[in-house]
DNA sequence: ATGGACATGTAATTTGTTACATGATTGC
DNA sequence: GCAATCATGTAACAAATTACATGTCCAT
């Protein structure tokens, strides 16, 4: 197949490199891989969406694909491979298009943002839980670079650098979060100390308080 | 206006929030006050979306509208104030909505994945566009920060305590490139080390780099 | 008077998700 | 036999961008 139309959004170029970098792989695959490589700095698309984006690759002939049938049944499964052209297109890309500016959407600190409307222990849970959230993503990073970095093959030292600095990133991220947390956790005490000192200047209960 | 039809996108409420912290803005002033403060956590909606935005959340009441004549002319100007049920519901999305996972788009690592198919010196000049990219946010963040700092108005603890987890994201961004940076020209000097190894032992300059 | 910022929106398109349909295989 | 996972896709919808249209105000 083959249509022109250049310049593919940066999505169909994400999952043309996960294909740069392993083998064969059938659509289900590369959602997996997706999830365990891509997902720490990249986000991982939907199911649909990588079918979608095999479906154009495939217009562009950036990949080939063919049907490997099961020994017995008739369980066909797709697999789709990187071509000559879809590298050299894959590589023009990284050398030449425009770096678009990271896109980030932190659903937490948008609701810290707001923690003027939130209840009063609201905040830390979010925060608590983000915390883990981060220490599990560094962790996971942490695994794959260490069994990624046994293999001695020379394609894997950019990912392999990649991944360090994922492990790096969600470590951050943690500690980010942690000292937000000691930043409101101090906000709170400040509050208190001046309700109380209120209190005691004043000699009876603020009847702001609830 | 009212429709029922509940739980908006997050988008959504991250519009709503800036008119929680401002007082009467018009579409226009919204999407410059996104570039300069939702931006650096949350990405910053379209201008086309942010009138999207508004005219739903106007369906649900969240918001009210007035046009607002200049003293002379007829050009109007919308003015939007969010509503007392307005604020009661994202205060309900704050407290009771699930949290979604952090999303990162990061196409600088992307290109630094995919590293083994870029021209020697491309990563390099990327990753200090990078590094000049979290500086400039960090200080913008850090400049906000200080601005806002000044104002007593308890309201802006929160937006003022997130403004000072930016400041240190974009200055872990950048510590985090940097160190990339690093691991890729040790790289670099492992491989010339090696090359230059292997050309003292054979005798003769490897034939195999160009 | 002209170009740039202010200002508001619509239309067309693209990007991406969720829900659905379908069926085989594998382990219990 | 039955649930979970493998596997592939389509259809409907939602989210978001770009391009376009339109006009004002202001400084030079």
């Amino acid at each position: 197949m083959t249509t022109s139309d250049t310049s593919l959004p940066t999505t169909s170029w994400a999952v043309l490199g996960m294909l740069s970098h392993a083998g064969e792989l059938s659509g289900y695959e590369l959602k997996k891989w997706a999830d365990w490589s891509l997902q720490f700095f990249y986000w991982s698309p939907s199911f649909s969406q990588i079918y979608a984006e095999l479906k154009r690759l495939d217009e562009h002939d950036y990949v080939t694909s063919r049907i490997v049938q099961s020994e017995d049944g008739i369980r066909g499964k797709r697999m789709y491979t990187i071509t000559d052209g879809g590298r050299e297109a894959l590589a023009h890309w990284v050398n030449h298009s425009p770096v678009e500016a990271p896109v980030l959407k932190h659903s937490v600190m948008l609701r810290a943002w707001l923690g003027n409307l939130a209840e009063p222990d609201r905040l830390r849970d979010i925060l608590v839980e983000h915390i883990d959230y981060a220490e599990q993503m560094r962790r996971r990073a942490a695994a794959d670079a260490e069994a990624e970095g046994s293999d001695r093959n020379p394609d894997w030292v950019f990912p392999i650098a990649v991944l360090r600095w994922c492990v790096r990133h969600y470590e951050a991220e943690r500690e980010l979060a942690r000292d937000l947390l000691a930043d409101l956790d101090q906000l709170e005490a400040t509050k208190s100390v001046r309700r109380n000192r209120s209190r005691r200047s004043t000699g009876a209960p603020n009847p702001d308080e609830s």
